[in-house]
DNA sequence: CGGCTGTCTGTTAACGGTAACATGTTATCC
DNA sequence: GGATAACATGTTACCGTTAACAGACAGCCG
């Protein structure tokens, strides 16, 4: 590849000439700038960003730090990510911890590393190690989907508590006493949340007694361990509240393989939808979260950061969560 | 951000023996050592990828090109690619190109600047524009899912001819005799590929001239476009093919909207399956393409490549697909 | 006509790191 | 005891780019 020397001598100028064509500054006339520029396109010249970063201290590059991008909710949250990054001249590099502290502490170095100008990070568990580690290096960072108690820094997500017992109401609206809920980590605030807005539902109609949880992961996996766990219960819950939609789908594997139709024998809900994109036959009564929108307001946040445009207070912005019913949720069945 | 400077003068030594005990090269006493040590710690100092890489030439980051992340068979493949080259310690920059030929050249342009070591590129169009600048640039690259005709360069795909054959097949097995072709855009390879292998099961089966191909887009408005001017022909096909799961979508849409119900009326098969952590009810028969493999295949392709350890040629690395008979095909409806 | 302003281009140094070379110290061997 | 090797550290220069400064020349003004 070559360098701006190299455009420099083809063209008869220093390398200061040439790079003043490049950026438009300073004075050039008309007859240089075009050997210039002949120079530029004869031997296809491409500046190189990296020595520019090192100069300017910036890389016009942040990261996006989450857990699976498998997930369709993560999937959609980078699109809006990287829409919102691309269209301020941002490039995104995303990394996978799978859920895994270690992971994310070992991405969260590389990433500094390479200087990014900033982090978007879904953290993978409460701990504030990873917020500390990038505020002592002076990289700016916005918390995506999950608070960190404790931790002063800006963070988008959507509205889980008002969201659970909005689904756990839908649910005891409809007659159902004995509502399970097939949690995700204790360790992660959305899962927190939800428990708390699942409780605050059920204190409301007096059945704080009737609550029953079960703590897994936010997986199908776990979906499927915490249902068969639930099953086992007596007497069975008429009503199960997946906590995200793999859960959900761990749970009406465990619900079909038992014989028990929804909504039918058992209503299921779950957290989070699925696009429309790959709906073929919307099912699952859910509370939808505006995933593309949180991320396009988290990277416009952090990029503001960046312009030094942002008030010093940190800030949390709470999406607000929708409840869609649709035909996995009904009454409870007769009692025999 | 301290430097290796800061670190040298906190030790009392020099930045070059910071150096050595960062790398774990030539002699270092070990009370120097653990001196340096202490003030990398006290510091926080993250040495700066940027000035290294200025001085090696190799950022170890990969640039991933592709048209749409929320297309869950890309995401898949992200998914794959991410997981090989964080195996070696590469970061990934992804990039949405939106099918956008000059998307693509944009951020191919900017990845080449920011000296990625690789590209691994889902080309938006047939043109080798693209494969051509890198090549002048020196810059390796891996095509992705598609081909580009006469551009001699490596690439992973899926075997679409052969799994558009069959499942074309399937539906000729099955007895039907009128198939309709909703497409992608013909500048795409793949859509070409499974008209080829459409055309090639039915010329086998004396149908020739029973071909009805509707070229559209790979989205859901495209299946949806596509499908209505199906629905408009007479007599209408009693099968439709859609060539990826969007335009399925977006064709399922259709109709059910003219009160048709599958595959009582119509059978509808895609190409391109969803991940089973998101599936809820396992209808579409499909071909499925193993997505994570081929991510990581090109990966480590690319890879091998940088390593030079790659052979000269280009090599071309084509996955089986596979048939997954579900519940939207079955036989055609008796004629009235 | 001397000085000033505006235009055009070049030189130097710096961003943070490390390879190559240089230097000095200590131990080792015949 | 002097040559030699092994160990330990420092100096210089360079990767590609650009800000800051400097120099040269043309035109204009009083």
């Amino acid at each position: 590849m070559s360098t701006i020397g190299d455009v420099a001598k083809r063209a008869g100028v220093s390398a200061m000439t040439v790079s003043r064509v490049i950026n438009n500054s300073g004075y050039i006339s008309q007859e240089t700038r075009e050997r210039v520029e002949q120079a530029i396109a004869e031997l296809g010249y491409v500046p190189n960003a990296l020595a520019r970063s090192l100069r300017f201290k910036r890389t016009k590059t942040i990261a996006l730090i989450l857990t699976d991008i498998t997930n369709p909710f993560f999937t959609t949250l980078a699109r809006g990510i990287e829409d919102a990054a691309s269209e301020q001249g941002f490039s995104v590099i995303f990394c996978n911890t799978d859920e895994s502290q270690d992971e994310e502490a070992e991405y969260l170095s590389v990433v500094v590393q390479k200087q990014v100008d900033g982090v978007l990070l879904v953290p993978a568990s409460s701990s504030s190690e990873s917020v500390t580690f990038l505020r002592d290096r002076g990289v700016p960072c916005v918390l995506l989907d999950r608070r960190l108690p404790g931790a002063a820094v800006d963070t988008v997500r959507g509205d889980s508590e008002a969201g659970a017992y909005q689904l756990t109401r839908h649910l005891l609206d409809l007659g159902h006493r004995r509502i399970a809920l097939l949690n995700g980590p204790s360790s992660v605030s959305t899962a927190e949340d939800r428990l708390a807005g699942y409780r605050r539902a059920l204190d409301e109609a007096g059945l704080s007694s009737a609550a029953s949880v079960y703590e897994g992961s936010y997986t199908v996996e776990g979906g499927y361990r915490t249902a068969k766990q639930m099953l086992a219960a007596a007497p069975r819950p008429t009503a199960v509240f997946a906590a995200n939609n793999f859960i959900a789908i761990g749970a009406l594997r465990v619900l079909r393989e038992a014989g028990l139709r929804v909504p039918d024998n058992l209503s299921l809900v779950a957290f989070d939808d699925l696009p429309t994109t790959m709906m073929i036959d919307p099912f699952f009564t859910v509370i939808g979260q505006p995933a593309y929108e949180m991320g396009q307001r988290a990277t416009q946040l952090l990029l503001e950061h960046l312009a030094g445009q942002s008030p010093a207070e940190p800030q949390e912005i709470v999406l607000p969560a929708q409840l869609i019913v649709r035909r996995s949720s009904g009454p409870p069945p007769a009692e025999i």
